[in-house]
DNA sequence: TTGACATGTAACCAGTTGGTTACCTATATT
DNA sequence: AATATAGGTAACCAACTGGTTACATGTCAA
């Protein structure tokens, strides 16, 4: 019911595509370069059509680019969505410098 | 079918509970301090049912602790589940310390 | 103790998700 | 031209979501 503003177009559908281990452990793949579907797909359990149906998330949330080369479709990172993602989470802290620092600690513990 | 791992437990539940506008919302309330469920269900359009259903999920990712008090309930913030999302959300680039300069960078401008 | 208030739960509905198998299209290969 | 390969789409199913209204429970107040 609810459209959205204007700043968090999309980002439903990049916090629902990465609420997937599926769908997380392919954008980890792609971290390590770009792959066509049968690639992708040979490294999970489930069938390829349901690998493309998550592919179709991916799109659709735009963490994920499509270059096609004869009858290969390759999926690339697109980091651009994830900005989004920090940006919203900042609402978290409004000392953000602050957060930035305890977090880097976080992660280096 | 895939149980998760050992280090991503309950991720799910958090992205999946950001990844609703109502409920982005009600933590962007919750942020400026703990509130009830009829504080927090008279900002929103939707039902009482359906704002307790929310507040559900969001429990469920425990991105919010509850504080019973005679007969109200009082919802306040958890930051620590963000953590677990800034540090998976970390894979997108090797050079993290650069990216939260360019972070950094985004949001001042 | 009677009633009002705060909140959760049940039952229902429509739409979406994540999986399957079967089939179609497009591009290579021989 | 015939066949193999890459990948999308359709039809189906069970489970979950997000909303509703109706009802139940627990606590405060007159």
């Amino acid at each position: 019911m609810d459209k959205g503003e204007v700043l968090s177009y999309k980002i439903n559908d990049v916090f629902s595509a990465l609420a997937d281990e599926h769908r997380r452990n392919m954008l980890v793949m792609l971290s390590k370069g770009s792959k066509n579907v049968n690639e992708i797909a040979s490294a999970f359990k489930i069938s390829r059509p349901a690998v493309s149906k998550h592919l179709k998330i991916l799109k659709r949330s735009n963490l994920v680019a499509i270059k096609k080369e004869g009858r290969n479709r390759y999926f690339s990172l697109n980091p651009k969505p994830v900005k989004e993602v920090f940006d919203w989470l900042k609402f978290y802290d409004k000392s953000w410098d602050r957060k930035l620092q305890s977090l880097k600690n976080y992660l280096e513990k």
